[in-house]
DNA sequence: GCCGTTTTCGGCCCGACTGTTTTCAGTCG
C-alpha cells in the first residue's frame, strides 16, 4: 500500500504545482480526484495494474493511467520531476497558509519573487503585499494571521494519522523474535488529538536485534540514532516516533514513565516521594537506592497506593487526586458503544448505499445506525431535496425488512443557516427518527453570530444531535470562534447531545470541552461521520477523547440501548 | 484530464463568504 500513497502523494503535489501555474481548474480537479480514489483504493494498486484494470477506477483514463504506470516500473515520474523545477518548493508549501490559495501564492511569487511562507510573512508585514491589484490591507492581515495559524500547530500529527502509521510498525513488531512487548508512549498512548511527543517502547532482551528488524520494515524509512543507539524511528509517511527498549521486567516503569504527561508524572512523583519512593524510567527507586521492578504498569500504581489510572486521564487534571480518593469515573468503553449516530451514504457523498453501511456496522457488532445524508444547503456534497429524502426512507425500510441484525434509523445532517434556520421544516424533521444538525459554511463571521445560528439550533425541538460543533479540521483550520460555555449550558438546558466527531481530522467536541459538557450534565454522540465503511473504524478515536474528558457509557446516547435512545428522541420532539 | 457519448468534443457537484471591487475573484467546504 506504500505505492497507494506514494503516488496520490505526487498527483497532490502535481494538482497543487499546476494550480500555482494557472492551469484549467478541471485539469487539477482531475489529479485530486485520482489522488482520491486511489487513496481509497482496498488493496494495492499494483494489482490493478498487473490485470490491466487501471481504467476502471473512477478519475483515471489513458493519460492518468499511464503515468502511475511509470511510477510502478521506474519508482519516478518524469513529468513531475519537471514540474517541481518549475515552482520553488516555498511556493507549494504557503498552500498550507490557510486562505492562500494556488492564485494567491503564485501572484506572490511572479509579481513580488515571495518564494517561501517566511518571506511572505515579511512581504506582509511590510506592507507590500498590498500594493498588489486586488489585495488590501485585511488581505494582508488575514495572510499574518493564517501565518500565525499555521505555525501553532507545526510539529504536531493529528492522531489518526500517527495513530495508523505507529500501530502498523508495533504489528510488524509482534511475534518477532527478541520482542517480548511493544506498545505505543507519550501523547500517542494518552490519544491526544494531535501528537507531539508520541513514540514506541518495545520490551527485549537484544536491542541489536530489535533495531534490526526496524531497520528492514518497509514502514519505516529511516533509524535516527544518537551515540551508536537508536533512539527514534521516522516512518515512511514522515511520521518521527521516539524509541525506547527496555528490559522485559522494566517494562512497567518504563511504559508508565514514557507515557507521561509531564504534568501527571510530576504529580504521581510527589505521591511517590511521600511513600519513599523515586519514580523514573528504569524502577521506583528507593531513598536508599535500591530499585523496585515493575514489569506491569498496574504494578507502579499499586506501589504508590493507587488504583490503575487509564493513560487517557493522565493529563494532571486532578487525576491522582480522583484516583486516590475513588472518584475516578467508570470511563466509557469500546463494548460500551451500541450505534453510531452519523454517517453517510451515495445518496450525498457517502462512498456506499444504505445496506453497505448496515452491513458494515454489523459486522463491527453496532446494534443500530443512524443515516445521516447532508439537506441541500451542501449543494457541493450532493444534499438531499426533501423528495430525495422520502427515497431514502423507503430504502432505509427495505434494509430493516431484510433484517441485517442491525437497526438503521433514518436521519439528516442538516445545515444551520446563516440566519440559524434549518434546510427543512418542522414537519419533516418530526418524521425522522433523529435528526442531526450542523455548519459547514461562515464558519468565520464572528462569534457573536455563529454562537447565535447554534442556539438556534440546539433550541428547536426537533434536532437531537448537534454535529462537530466548532468545525475545526486538526492540522489546517481552526474551530469557529464561539461562545462554548453559552453552547453547553443551552445543550444542558434543552437536552439537546453535542457530537464527538470521531473523525480523526476533527475530534470536535475536543477533549477539554467534553470534560465541561460532563460537569454540566450534557449528553455526548460518539459519532464516526462515516463516508466510507473503513471509517466506522474511526470510533476508537471518539471513544478516547471522550474518555479524555472523564466520560462515562451514560453520558453518551449511542451507548445507550436502542429503546433509551429512541425514547430520548421521542421525548424530544415535542 | 476524464467521461460519455454526439465516437470527437463539450461538460465536468455548486454556493457562501470575504474583500476587493464598482461587478468580481479567490478560497473554502
Amino acid at each position: 500500500m506504500v505505492e497507494n500513497q506514494e503516488i496520490a502523494r505526487t498527483f497532490r503535489k502535481i494538482a497543487d504545482i499546476l494550480g500555482i501555474q494557472g492551469e484549467s481548474q478541471r485539469r487539477v480537479r482531475a489529479y485530486r480526484r485520482a489522488a482520491e480514489t486511489i487513496d481509497g483504493l482496498e488493496g494495492d494498486i499494483t494489482a490493478k495494474w498487473r490485470e490491466g484494470k487501471l481504467g476502471d477506477l473512477p478519475g483515471i483514463g489513458d493519460v492518468l493511467a499511464a503515468k502511475i504506470e511509470e511510477m510502478l516500473t521506474t519508482g519516478k515520474l518524469g513529468f513531475y520531476e519537471r514540474l517541481v523545477q518549475q515552482v520553488p518548493p516555498g511556493v507549494v508549501e504557503m498552500l498550507d497558509v490557510p486562505d492562500v490559495g494556488p492564485k494567491t501564492a503564485g501572484r506572490v511569487w511572479k509579481e513580488l519573487g515571495v518564494t517561501s511562507i517566511d518571506e511572505l510573512e515579511s512581504a506582509a508585514r511590510a506592507g507590500t503585499v498590498q500594493q498588489l491589484q486586488g489585495m488590501g490591507p485585511r488581505t494582508e492581515a488575514r495572510i499574518l494571521e493564517g501565518i500565525a495559524s499555521l505555525r501553532r500547530r507545526t510539529g504536531r500529527t493529528p492522531l489518526g494519522a500517527a495513530w495508523y502509521s505507529a500501530y502498523e510498525i508495533l504489528a510488524s513488531l509482534e511475534g518477532l523474535q527478541g520482542v517480548q512487548r511493544a506498545a505505543p508512549i507519550g501523547d500517542l498512548r494518552r490519544m491526544q488529538d494531535t501528537v507531539a511527543d508520541g513514540g514506541l517502547v518495545v520490551a527485549s532482551r537484544d536491542p541489536a536485534l530489535v533495531t534490526e528488524h526496524l531497520a528492514r520494515l518497509p514502514l519505516v524509512s529511516e533509524l535516527l540514532a544518537n551515540d551508536g543507539i537508536t533512539t527514534a524511528i521516522r516512518s515512511s509517511g514522515g511520521l518521527e516516533l521516539g524509541l525506547h527498549i527496555v528490559e522485559p521486567e522494566r517494562w512497567g516503569t518504563a511504559l508508565q514513565y514514557l507515557t507521561g504527561s509531564q504534568a501527571h508524572n510530576a504529580a504521581l512523583g510527589i505521591v511517590a516521594q511521600q511513600q519513599g519512593y523515586r519514580l523514573s524510567k528504569r524502577a521506583l527507586v528507593r531513598e536508599d537506592g535500591t530499585e523496585v521492578l515493575c514489569a506491569d504498569e498496574k504494578l507502579v500504581y499499586r506501589h504508590l497506593g493507587l488504583p490503575f489510572i487509564p493513560p487517557e486521564l493522565r493529563e494532571g487534571r486532578g487525576e491522582i487526586e480522583a484516583a486516590r480518593e475513588g472518584r475516578l469515573p467508570p470511563l466509557i468503553e469500546y463494548a460500551d458503544i451500541q450505534g453510531d449516530l452519523q454517517m453517510h451514504t451515495t445518496f450525498s457523498d457517502g462512498h456506499q448505499s444504505v445496506a453497505q453501511m448496515a452491513e458494515a456496522a454489523r459486522a463491527r457488532g453496532l446494534h443500530y445506525i443512524l443515516i445521516t445524508d447532508h439537506s441541500y444547503g451542501m449543494a457541493v456534497a450532493g444534499g438531499l431535496r426533501e423528495e430525495e429524502l422520502q427515497e431514502q426512507r423507503a430504502e432505509i425500510d427495505a434494509v430493516n425488512a431484510g433484517c441485517s441484525g442491525v437497526r438503521v434509523l433514518a436521519g439528516i445532517e442538516v445545515e444551520i443557516r446563516a440566519d440559524g434556520t434549518l434546510d427543512y421544516p418542522d414537519e419533516v424533521l418530526a418524521g425522522l427518527d433523529i435528526v442531526v444538525a450542523s455548519l459547514h459554511t461562515g464558519l468565520r463571521t464572528g462569534r457573536e453570530r455563529t454562537t447565535r445560528r447554534l442556539l438556534s439550533a440546539i433550541r428547536n425541538p426537533h434536532v437531537d444531535v448537534i454535529a462537530h460543533p466548532t468545525g475545526r479540521l486538526l492540522g489546517r483550520r481552526e474551530g469557529a470562534d464561539l461562545d462554548m460555555e453559552a453552547v453547553l449550558r443551552a445543550a444542558a438546558e434543552t437536552g439537546t447531545a453535542l457530537e464527538i466527531n470521531a473523525h480523526p481530522d476533527r475530534l470536535d467536541l475536543s477533549d477539554v470541552h467534553v470534560a465541561r459538557a460532563v460537569e454540566l450534565g450534557v449528553k455526548l454522540a460518539i459519532n464516526s461521520d462515516a463516508h466510507d465503511v473503513r471509517d466506522l473504524d474511526h470510533l476508537i478515536f471518539g471513544l478516547a477523547t471522550a474518555r479524555r474528558g472523564w466520560a462515562t457509557a451514560d453520558d453518551v446516547v449511542n451507548a445507550w440501548s436502542l429503546e433509551r435512545l429512541l425514547a430520548w428522541a421521542r421525548s424530544r420532539g415535542a
